[in-house]
DNA sequence: ATTTTTCGTCCATTTTACGGACATAGCATG
DNA sequence: CATGCTATGTCCGTAAAATGGACGAAAAAT
């Protein structure tokens, strides 16, 4: 398979066995796989309905979408809705996906999500250096915090919430992340947030001198613009592709961050970012 | 077929149309779907699959399981890894959930999710009353904070973390969801936790009464334990079946919980419960 | 090196799924 | 409230898709 072989189709002449003319291997001359039509197909409309489960489909959209016809449409979805993959609206007749998609997803999320692959490493740093640790994720021209484990020091800084939502470069995670950015998109996305950086005490200006820094040292670090005596250290997580999407960080009050303890925790920072990167990359 | 296969191949006698004696309607004698075999076995493939996804699943197993043939396994799950929805491990060999699974998961999510669906509700309750709600869920003997939404007044009491659990009956929206058991279970779940109540500062004795009260009054109310000041009320949230599985609560310093107060926001947490209760019950 | 177990593939057979045609429900419009 | 119009739901003869017995290859165990 994968490869696209010989077009002729082989007409076998001689027709003492009227079907089945083609040679049958596990995947046809497009390297389509055979034996799974219609597997296929179901997962085509699985899809489909993903893709609109906002406002839910209907049946005859679903056929035009999958360019499938409607009675086969509609007998796969009578399956698909008896399983619970999929649900339908007893009023409008639209269908979405169903509980058994929750569930499933569910029980994938340990291997797929950030945050589950990320929480051993969180909960590791967190005990090393007894300070609060934040796993903040890239949201377009945002970055979300999406968990945070605190340490056992018992002074806190004040901690970001988990699901604030900022704009990209406010944060020290958020700043790790648009350091490890290509430069033209670094200067697009500053220029994008500009107006709305003041509001919380960060100048669109020394921001960009920031993130050289930051690509320079290997790991972001900054004083909380609006909180003096607090200062964190950032490292950004990377993709399959090797594009920036989320940050490891450490927060803490400036006595305790001493230079020697800022390229410790950075290392730290590294190792576990690099850990929750081999995972994502290889998804095993 | 799918059932013991008789070895005698059926010569197929006086062959007009040498097939389909038996009647085909949309679903056969014992109720079961026509037309959709594949599609649900690879359903039930993906279940099994699911149900050792720690462990991921060999093929000989997964062939066992499911009482298919092998070769009819190793056919579809070849399918299911195209598309994404299970995964091989190159080395083991060993089949896992895909990240298609995953992704279709998120997506039916906000249909499904217990903190997705409340997430509404909690904000209209942290803007009417301005004080810190959390959407409580129960897990075992434990209950554990899945999400907290924060109200404008600017004092803020000590705030349950997400993702922070404790045993059953030790806070307020937990207390709620065990007044709403079952006599029988309450008992079981006191007794069961007894030795683990002292840490949190809580009286296994006072809990039952506690309880009782909750049930007279529809809704719990607890000054906390550990905390002087801060007072707090519950409403629990029931599953299709009845039975109480979450709760919302709110707490505030006390001076604002005045007893006129109570009521109206006993009132504003059930509303919101029925709410949720109603999106949960017919999922649609 | 040899046996045993498991994975992967092939291909003739026939059962399964397909889809044209029809039936029925919902919903505007004349 | 018929009347067209559109949508969902169902039937069933046919053909193509999926099945599974058999075999080969690759690991794993002995």
């Amino acid at each position: 398979m994968a490869f696209a072989p010989s077009s002729t189709p082989d007409p076998s002449p001689n027709t003492v066995n009227a079907q089945a003319t083609a040679t049958r291997k596990s995947a046809d001359e497009s390297g389509r796989l055979t034996g799974t039509q219609s597997i296929e197909r179901a997962l085509l409309l699985l899809r489909e309905i993903a893709a609109h489960n906002r406002t839910g489909s209907r049946l005859l959209d679903l056929a035009t979408r999958t360019s499938l016809q409607r009675p086969t449409v509609h007998r796969m979805l009578k399956c698909l809705a008896h399983e619970g993959m999929v649900q339908q609206d007893p009023d409008t007749h639209r269908y979405y996906l169903g509980s058994m998609a929750f569930e499933l997803g569910l029980t994938a999320a340990p291997r797929f999500n950030l945050r589950e692959i990320a929480h051993p490493g969180m909960v590791r740093i967190a005990e090393a250096t007894g300070d609060t640790v934040f796993l903040t994720q890239r949201s377009g021209l945002d970055a979300v915090c999406i968990d945070r484990h605190e340490g056992t020091f018992p002074i806190k800084t004040f901690t970001l919430d988990i699901g604030m939502r900022r704009p990209l470069g406010v944060g020290t995670g958020s700043l790790a992340i648009v350091a490890a950015l290509p430069e033209e998109e670094i200067q697009t996305i500053i220029n994008s947030n500009q107006p709305r950086y003041e509001e919380y005490g960060v100048a669109g200006g020394t921001l960009l001198t920031q993130a050289k820094k930051a690509q320079k040292l290997g790991y972001s670090i900054r004083e909380a613009p609006t909180l003096a005596g607090v200062r964190s250290v950032g490292h950004s997580i990377k993709n399959q592709s090797g594009v920036p999407f989320a940050a490891l960080s450490v927060s803490t009050i400036s006595s305790r961050m001493t230079e020697k303890r800022v390229l410790e925790i950075a290392q730290l920072l590294k190792n576990e970012a690099r850990l929750i990167e081999r995972q994502l990359n290889n998804g095993m």
